[in-house]
RNA sequence: GGAGAGGUGGCUGAGCGGUCGAAAGCGGCGGUCUUGAAAACCGUUGACCCUCGCGGGUCCGGGGGUUCGAAUCCCUCCCUCUCCGCCA
């Protein structure tokens, strides 16, 4: 959410900021809104004034044994205006808040201009694509060939968009999972976390999801309703929902294993081949929690943490930072990380890094004590992949295929693989 | 699943329906004392909103209700704890 301070303070550059995004902001209906709410709530405060003015004197009246009849009928005739005005401002609040809360994040100054991802910026390369001597297959015909890999039986037991996975590549999802969270932890200094997978509207509010991209979410209806999360961000980020952290507990660097279960709704066609896009995926998640001013500097170490996994797995890559219009909702900016893949000839996401200022704070009320100002000042909050589990499988099978079809393991990963070096048929 | 207890400020914990945003203690901050520290003593110490300011308003798990007036009464949801049952 956007500081309200900001939208009445200066509603055209908000606009104009936003406008960056491709996204009209319909200034004249918020203004609108704004001047009623002051009005209203200029004139509730004044009623109530009176009346606790007034509730206050009956109880010294009563106390002192006087006759307390007259007071009432006086305070008998605020009642009406008074309820009336509260709900006025309760239902002009709700109508605000409910466009505040649909409104996305401010693009950083140094967010490019563009609609698209074509006007995204390669920022830096790294590794360069294997030249194969033959024509490289992609994961799906590999994993596929090593019987190791089953979408038809996957569709059988839950529909589209689901993989089976068996023996040695099973392995190797799960030693991804390992070799990531012991990197972070080791090496960047992120506490390991457990969290849950069955979250609730608070908490997707809080980080962005809701209410704008239910269509996004499963949603499991019990005698309780609950969301699958759609990415660790949301359980991880949620840790400091309604919080006050320490000063010298920050910053808060958080790394977490979960699944991932998206809808992809409104992706009908999208990367139907393969595991690239599915409904239930695995995903190392980083999350740092820090001062506003250290912001910037922990976006770019962040995305340097998911770059490092990259590197050492020997996978060509590059960073990208997004432009305006293909940043997300919450993003105030944002870098993908784009990691090669010879099957589709292409660079694909396998992370994206963003900082998101002080806008999920507001939502969740995050924040930590200022030692200068003594005060709760609000936190920013930044996350990103380190990584996609399943697209880093996939760009492993493709960038370590051999001509044979077995996988070359990397030797970062072998430690994690029982000392396996190459995955063949069985 | 059955039976009971409870949710109050950073923490512990009081609180007759009427100067209660809330006693007290701890913790924090400032000071006195001390070579320094500890102890002791004194003072201070919640958040949010509107306002240039004065000032005002809201908040005692969430939501609703009763009342001139609710932390206190009623309803409902959520959460925590204890006992029994079941169970990975």
């Amino acid at each position: 959410m956007l500081d309200p301070k900001l939208i009445r303070g200066d509603l055209d550059r908000v606009a104009r900021e936003l406008a960056r995004r491709g996204m009209t902001l319909d200034t004249s209906k918020i203004s609108e809104l704004e001047a009623q709410r002051k009005d209203v709530q200029v004139r509730t405060q004044q009623l109530q004034n009176d009346r606790n003015t007034r509730s206050k004197a009956i109880g010294k009246v009563k106390a002192e044994g006087g006759d307390i009849a007259p007071l009432m009928a006086e305070v008998a005739k605020l009642g009406d205006e008074l309820a009336a005005n509260e709900k006025r401002l309760e239902s002009l609040q709700a109508e605000l808040d409910a466009i505040l809360l649909t409104v996305p994040n401010i693009p950083h100054s140094s967010v490019p201009d563009g609609r698209d991802e074509t006007s995204n910026v390669e920022v830096r390369r790294w590794g360069e694509p294997r030249k194969l001597p033959f024509a490289p297959q992609d994961h799906v015909a590999l994993g596929e060939a090593l019987g190791q890999m089953d979408f038809e039986c996957a569709a059988k037991i839950s529909g589209a968009r689901f993989t089976i996975l068996k023996s040695a590549l099973a392995r190797m999802h799960r030693a991804l999972i390992q070799f990531m969270l012991d990197t972070h932890t080791r090496d960047h200094g992120y506490t390991e976390v457990y969290a849950p997978y069955l979250v609730n509207a608070d908490s997707l509010r809080g980080t962005g999801q809701l209410p704008k991209f239910e269509a996004d979410l499963f949603k499991v209806s019990a005698e309780q309703s609950f969301y699958l999360i759609p990415t660790a961000e949301v359980p991880v980020t949620n840790i400091v929902r309604d919080t006050i952290t320490d000063e010298k507990d920050m910053p808060l660097k958080f790394v977490c294993h979960t699944p991932c279960f998206r809808s992809e709704a409104g992706s009908h066609g999208k990367d139907t081949r393969g595991m690239i896009r599915q409904h239930q995926f695995e995903k190392v998640e980083l999350v740092q929690v820090v001062r506003p001013e250290n912001s910037y500097e922990a976006l770019e170490q962040l995305t340097s943490h998911a770059e490092t996994i990259l590197r050492k797995l020997e996978l060509p890559y590059r960073t990208v930072a997004l432009c305006a219009g293909d940043m997300g909702f919450s993003a105030a900016k944002t870098y993908d990380i784009e990691v090669w893949l010879p099957g589709q000839q292409k660079y694909r996401e396998i992370s994206s890094c963003s900082n998101f200022e002080d806008f999920q704070a507001r939502r969740m009320l995050a924040r930590w004590r200022n030692s200068q100002t003594k005060k709760p000042e609000l936190v920013h909050t930044l996350n990103g992949s380190g990584l996609a589990v399943g697209r880093t499988l996939v760009a492993i099978i493709e960038n370590y295929q051999q001509e044979d079809g077995g996988i070359l393991v990397p030797s970062a990963l072998r430690p994690y693989m029982n000392g396996v070096d190459t995955i063949r048929r069985q």
